[in-house]
DNA sequence: TCACTGATCGTCT
DNA sequence: GACGATCAGTGAG
C-alpha cells in the first residue's frame, strides 16, 4: 500500500538548487513530486498529478499586472508558495517559479491522496479518493491550505514542503489551460496521462 | 460525461 | 461595482 511503503520511506526535502527557475520546465518538472504538509492533526502528503504555467509575460497570470498586496509571494525566488482565495470559496496553492522580482508561478492543480487520507476526508467532508484533491481548490482544502501559508518557503523547513518522490510514472501530457478567459490557447498545463485524479474534462485528461 | 448555473467575497478599477 | 486559475448539483444524451 501506498501509505505504509511512505510511512517507512523516509521523505526528503527538494533543495531549491534542484528545481528549475524556468516556469514551464518546473511545472513539468513538479509532476511525481510529493506536497507535505505537517498538520498539527497528522502529516498530510499528495503526489501533484497536474500543474499549470503562468510563466513571465502571461497575461493570465496574477503578476502580469504588477506587484500588489496579494501577488506579492510571486516576485519571491522559486520555490515559495503562493496561496491566493477565489470566488469566495477556495484557495489556490502555486509555487513561485522564477528568480526574485519576477512575477512568475506554478498552479497545482491535482494531486494523487497519498498519506493522511483519513484527515483528508474529514477537512473534504468526502469519502471518494479522487474526489479529495482533484482540481485545485479540492486539493487546497485537503491539505488545509490557507493564507496563513501564503508566502512559505517550500525549500526550507516548516510546516508545508516539496518532497522528492518518484517521477511521472506515465507519459506527461499537455494541453491548454482550465478556466482562463486570457491566455486560453497556451499549451501550458501539464499532466500524468490517465491519471484518475487528473481535474478537467475526459479528453483533457488522456 | 458534459453543459449549465448559482454561490460567495477579496481584490482591483 | 465587476469579476474570477472553482465546485457541487442538476438535467440531458
Amino acid at each position: 500500500m501506498a501509505t505504509r511503503a511512505l510511512k517507512s520511506a523516509r521523505l526528503r526535502r527538494l533543495r531549491r538548487a534542484e528545481l528549475s527557475s524556468d516556469t514551464l520546465l518546473l511545472a513539468r518538472q513538479l509532476i511525481g513530486h510529493y506536497v507535505v504538509h505537517d498538520h498539527p492533526q497528522g502529516r498530510l502528503v499528495g503526489r501533484i498529478v497536474e500543474t499549470e504555467a503562468y510563466p513571465p509575460g502571461d497575461p493570465a497570470c496574477h503578476a502580469y499586472i504588477g506587484p500588489t498586496a496579494r501577488n506579492a509571494s510571486l516576485f519571491l525566488r522559486h520555490g515559495h508558495a503562493y496561496v491566493y482565495f477565489i470566488y469566495g470559496t477556495w484557495f489556490m496553492l502555486n509555487v513561485s517559479s522564477e528568480r526574485a522580482g519576477q512575477g512568475a508561478g506554478v498552479l497545482l492543480r491535482a494531486l494523487e491522496p497519498v498519506a493522511g487520507l483519513e484527515l483528508m476526508r474529514r477537512l473534504r467532508g468526502v469519502e471518494t479518493p479522487t474526489e479529495l484533491t482533484r482540481g485545485p481548490g479540492r486539493l487546497a482544502q485537503a491539505l488545509a491550505i490557507d493564507r496563513a501559508q501564503d508566502g512559505v518557503d517550500l525549500c526550507r523547513p516548516g510546516p508545508l514542503w516539496l518532497a522528492a518522490g518518484p517521477g511521472p510514472t506515465g507519459e506527461i501530457g499537455v494541453s491548454v489551460r482550465i478556466g482562463l478567459t486570457r491566455a486560453v490557447e497556451q499549451p501550458w498545463r501539464f499532466y500524468e496521462r490517465g491519471n484518475p485524479h487528473v481535474s478537467g474534462p475526459l479528453r483533457l485528461r488522456r
